[in-house]
Order: structure tokens, then sequence, then C-alpha cells
DNA sequence: CGAAAAGGGTTGCATTAAAAAACCAAATAA
DNA sequence: TTATTTGGTTTTTTAATGCAACCCTTTTCG
């Protein structure tokens, strides 16, 4: 049956999974962010499937996250350019992977790190409005009046 | 065909996606965060079908991100709690919550505060070592030995 | 006490999405 | 000119999803 929509759950998360949310989509925007730009490199460097690639690729330009743009002079030569919006995702893909170096140890060698000063780039934390880090123990979820909804944690 | 595994893609994100990144995974590890514990009651409040619902608890429990704990005197009577590793995704809930509000509007009433202030959460950032705000493009990775891999952006 | 409901699943079935490979057309390159 | 690259689409097979029905054990209610 149709893979089930989240747009009724009305809720932040469900919405930015539906665009953002499957196996091969983060993995395209991470690839974009290491400066991949073309249909074959996509293709090659992930290793999808061309009519997944091609569906994702669509689906991300239909959001507003990547655009296409033809590069050629007198012809087609596509490519593939994340908009603010895909950029926008930077915190989602750092966050996501140092959540997975933290548990996992690091699957690749590679290392994120200032282009500036050249040192490693700091752990992603949710902060409070004074600048404090904050566990998920330390928040609340509150409806709009600012009436607790359900405890966290 | 099975379902393309990511654990040959030796990248931090794909082994993380292998854990959390399927359609209802993260949902679930939300609902937790909000406060939900049993199994009818992330059923209900998700509108999952229950096959899934079991599948996805147990995954994520083999996979450390949740528990199973039988809290009943003499009988069965379970609850599923986040572990130390399931809680530590608070960070990539918020940054993904946070770019769906950035970029399609809030969906939900529900805001995150502060517990002790009541003050509303702080956008999530990339940070370099000395605290600064970092983009996608003020980034690098560099392979073990700090030579620059690819250009990121 | 007995019946009904709730909790926590499992099983079967229809539908759909994913993966792989073959094929295709336009534009370059040799 | 022929071969190759690029960016796809089509076809076929296999796996996952959603729904509903069923099951067994505990609670709860009359």
């Amino acid at each position: 049956m149709t893979r089930k929509r989240f747009d009724d759950l009305d809720c932040s998360i469900a919405c930015a999974l539906n665009e953002v949310g499957d196996w091969w989509s983060l993995l395209v925007i991470k690839q974009a962010m290491l400066g991949t730009r073309r249909y074959v490199d996509f293709q090659q460097s992930l290793g999808i499937a061309k009519n997944i690639l091609c569906d994702r690729l669509s689906r991300l330009v239909e959001n507003g996250v990547m655009t296409r743009v033809n590069v050629a002079e007198h012809g087609t030569r596509y490519e593939y350019r994340l908009t603010e919006k895909g950029r926008d995702l930077f915190t989602v893909i750092v966050a996501l992977r140092q959540w997975s170096e933290r548990w996992n140890g690091s699957k690749d060698t590679m290392q994120l790190v200032e282009r500036a000063s050249g040192a490693p780039v700091a752990q992603v934390e949710v902060r409070s409005a004074d600048g404090s880090a904050l566990s998920v123990r330390e928040v609340l979820f509150v409806g709009e009046n600012g009436e607790p909804l359900e405890r966290a944690g």
C-alpha cells in the first residue's frame, strides 16, 4: 500500500522526513556538500541505482533542496546544486555524523575542519538562549500558551 | 531486492542511517523524547501499523537506541525507553525540527523551551573550536593526514 | 467469580517501492 | 564516422509497507 505520508501528523519532524527522510536523500545531500554536482558522479560515488537517483534528485528539486542547472553551451549538461535550503541542512548532517561517530566509532577517515584555521569543528549541541548546552532532560515541550504538554526524556 | 545496506559505504552518515534512517524510527524516537514509553501509546500517537512498530522497536533495541523493560509486578508489561545513545539523538531531532520550521513554517504548535528558565532554545549551529558559527562553505573535509579531499559547498 | 477489555504482539494478504540491468537518445570525443 | 559519455526511462524481480484479523496473557469491571 502507499507509503504513509506524514503530512497529517502536524509535526515538523514528520514534515522534514517527507522531504529528506528516505534512505538515499540525505546521502545525496551529504555528497553534494562534498562538492559533487553531476549525475554520474552521484551515481558512482554512492553506488545508487540510476532510477532511484533520478527519482531522488527530482524530488529534492521539487522540494527546493536542490536545483538543476543546464551548464552546457549548446546542448544539455546538467548540474545539481544545493539551494540555500539544502545547504542549511548542514547542521543536521553534521549532528548525525557526530552522533554516529560518538556511538559507532569513526567509519570514514574524513574529518571536518574549519577552512580558515584547519581546526576540527566543535560538537553540535542544543543550547539555551544564554548559550549553555542542554540535554533532552533539561527542556520542555510547551503549547502555544506556554503550558507544559508532556515531559521530555 | 534486498534494500541496500550502507555498511559498505565507509561513511558515518550511512552508518547512522542504517540505524535510525528509515521512515518511522526518528518519529518513534521523537515521540519517546516527548515521554511516550508504552507500545499502545506509540501506536496511537503515531498512527503506525502494529507490525511496523514491532519491527522498528526491535531494531532500535538491537541497535542500542532503546531498551525494553518489563515493569510489571507479576506478569509482563513492557516499557520502551531511550538509552543514553538514544537520548543523544536529541541534537539531531532538534536540528531537523528547526530546519523544517525555518523552511516550511511551524507545523505544530509545540515549542521547545529550557525547563529551568522557560526560554526557547537557541538555533542549533555548527561551530568552530572557538565558538563562531560555521556554514558549509566555511568548512573543509580533510583526510587523516590533513590534506583537503574535496571542496565542500 | 465470569466476562470483557487492554496490552503486546504475530500472521496473511494486497500493494508498492527498491535494485539491477537493459535499453535509448543526444552530445562529445577520438 | 564511430565510440563513448551523460542523463535518463523501462522492465523485471524482490523486499517492505499497510491493513486487518487473530492470539495469548493480564487487568478491570459488574
